[in-house]
RNA sequence: CGGGGCGUAGCGCAGCCUGGUAGCGCGUUCGGUUCGGGACCGAAAAGUCGGAGGUUCAAAUCCUCUCGCCCCGACCA
């Protein structure tokens, strides 16, 4: 292919919107553009790589016996109406009215199609197991898309669903499906790791994100490093034991007040008064299902959520607003104390550790030292509330501990259970001719966002590194210079690699040879053969390694045959 | 949705405070020179200054409203 014939318009410069460096090199090489936020066109170096790793897909799923459909992207309300995912879903399911003034929606997501589907023309468990996957165009009405392909609000996934007629059957597909999974993100050239996940919206009872290593990723993971746990913190376990059981302190001084005027929040007050973090108490207010609710960690933790609301089996559970967290406390934000508030008090087990904690005084610009929960809040409820981090002991193992990793979730398998196709009725008559709810599974993975996480994890100063089997094309030739020698011998290059099915980039363009090499060093191609009036007089060319940086200088017939062997 | 920031030529930006002829770099077009790591010289095309309203003799500049975009947080998965 030759390069002046392609749409590839790069940038020298990085547009004033992408922060991210994902993000920043797709736009400068030219793979993609924006239409609006969080929506993009894909160019054609944009759609190669995409469709690289629909490739990848296709093989491996219909490898672990999964057929590809294509569903719509245009649901009827009724569907998710159905579902009670009407209701549900909030302002991020799209919705829109046909001419006719009904109800649809912009599928995020397939559940109750794919139970539509199923349900219709699935009567036997003589028909199951069946397993159904798509790569479609979602869309998702985020309120913050960010980072170009890595948070879209219009994104490629791969949705696939699984009915089974037992749970035992589920199961078995879920780590069938996992496997796939390794494969796939193993031949995308991405380091990652499967780690045990919160299960969010969707439901059901057992889920492993897939997450890619990257410091810019959005979310937080811990893996041990001796024993083979990993989850989403979210998710994490904390070790049972020691602090369950753990020291809880008694008070050793009286409470005082702090003047620490117009020093709100725990970092700017501990640098204030010169006191480690691990001794302050951060007071957190939540609202569950319409009560505030107090929340305590230490300075320096993070409050697990989904503990707490789990806790307290609360439906609906949020961080309270500016004005509940005034109401309840009596001061402005960043002031918050759990004494004395007649509130519901939540307490971690190493708020209880401290025998003397500073904390805020429920009064603007006051703070309170010599804090003791046992002491001072003695109806408070202790127990594990926070959230694990580097450092922590693994639960699941003596004597490894967890290393903190940022990351990119790609890919996310679920075990649901009859969660959908209960309400959908997706029944089946089994061999005794009951009948039953189908048992499901589910599995996505972000297509676009394997791009942008692929980046994220190979790319230098000059651009994009791209994994083989991901590069829009493997190999790409540049010429130095004018002679007509060496444009015949790129163009014999090119055929005879394109003969043994090479994917070939020729760049053919009218330009000094340092523009080209860098725009070529930019779009990351592997593999890069150099053609040059002096190697070429003794017969040789050179061959560049974009990942590497080496470079050799080998006949012409042997490019053919290196580059042409590894197709 | 809360906080912060930005909308001026395809891209990156200056001009705005202190109202008066719209400017620079990159890119693009034409001519010439150059040719192994984003060349140089000369000429040129290209802008409803995001939109609406207001103040004013006069608005990119001041005021009001509005739309879009980016970042942090919350939300979501």
């Amino acid at each position: 292919m030759r390069y002046s014939k392609l749409l590839i318009p790069t940038l020298k410069e990085a547009p004033a919107e992408a922060q991210v460096t994902s993000h920043i090199l797709l736009v400068r090489g030219g793979f993609i553009r924006k239409v609006a936020a969080g929506v993009y066109s894909l160019l054609p170096l944009g759609m190669r790589v995409v469709a690289k790793i629909q490739n990848i897909l296709r093989e491996e799923l219909g490898r672990s016996g999964a057929q590809e459909v294509l569903l719509p992207m245009v649901h009827p309300a009724e569907l998710w109406q159905e579902s009670g995912r009407w209701q549900k879903y909030g302002p991020e399911l799209l919705r829109f009215k046909d001419r006719k003034g009904a109800d649809f929606a912009m599928s995020p997501t397939a559940e109750e199609a794919v139970c539509d589907l199923v349900r219709r023309d699935v009567r036997s468990y003589r028909q199951l197991p069946i397993n159904l996957f798509q790569i479609q165009d979602k869309f998702r009405d985020e309120m913050r898309p960010r980072a170009g392909l890595m948070r879209g609000r219009e994104f490629i996934m791969k949705d696939g669903y699984s009915f089974h007629a037992t749970e035992e059957d589920a199961k078995r597909e879920y780590k069938n499906m996992y496997d796939a999974y390794v494969r796939i993100f193993k031949r995308c050239g991405l380091d990652f790791r499967a780690v045990e996940a919160d299960t969010g919206a969707i439901g059901g009872s057992l889920s492993h994100e897939f997450q890619v290593l990257a410091e810019s990723g959005e979310d937080s993971i811990v893996a041990c490093d001796k024993c083979d746990y990993a989850a989403n913190v979210e998710k994490a376990e904390l070790k049972r034991g020691s602090m369950v059981d753990g020291p809880q302190s008694t008070a050793t001084g009286q409470i005082q007040e702090l003047h620490t005027p117009g020093k709100g929040g725990i970092d700017v007050v501990a640098k204030f008064l010169r006191e480690d973090v691990k001794r302050f108490v951060k007071t957190l207010i939540y609202v569950a299902d319409g009560k505030p609710v107090i929340a305590l960690v230490r300075g320096d933790r993070g409050l697990n959520e989904l503990k707490l609301k789990a806790l307290l089996g609360a439906e609906t559970f949020e961080l309270a607003s500016d004005t509940v967290v005034t109401q309840v406390t009596g001061a402005a934000v960043g002031y918050a104390g759990p004494q004395g508030r007649g509130v519901l008090v939540y307490a971690d087990l190493e708020v209880a550790a401290i025998p003397s904690a500073i904390t805020g005084a429920n009064k603007t610009d006051y703070h309170v030292r010599g804090f003791n929960l046992l002491r001072d809040v003695p109806d408070a409820k202790v127990v594990d509330l926070r959230t694990a981090a580097g450092g922590d002991p693994c639960a699941r193992c003596d004597g490894g501990s967890y290393r903190a990793f940022r990351g990119i979730e790609v890919g996310h398998v679920f075990f649901l259970g009859t969660k959908y196709s209960e309400p959908m009725k997706v029944n089946f008559l089994d061999a005794e001719g009951k009948e039953n709810a189908a048992v499901m599974g589910c599995y996505g993975i972000g297509v676009t966002r394997i791009a942008a996480a692929a980046i994220e994890q190979h790319h230098d100063q000059d651009g994009i590194k791209w994994p083989v089997q991901l590069a829009p094309f493997q190999v790409s030739i540049v010429t130095a210079g004018k002679e007509p020698e060496l444009a015949e011998a790129a163009e014999k290059l090119e055929r005879e690699l394109e003969a043994r099915g090479v994917e070939v980039l020729y760049d053919d363009r009218d330009e000094r040879p340092g523009a080209k090499f860098a725009t070529l060093d930019l779009i990351g191609l592997p593999r890069q053969v150099l053609i040059g009036p002096k190697g070429l007089a003794e017969g040789k060319v050179e061959l560049k390694d974009r990942r590497s940086g080496e470079r050799e200088l080998v006949s012409l017939d042997a490019a053919i045959d290196k580059l042409g062997g590894k197709a």
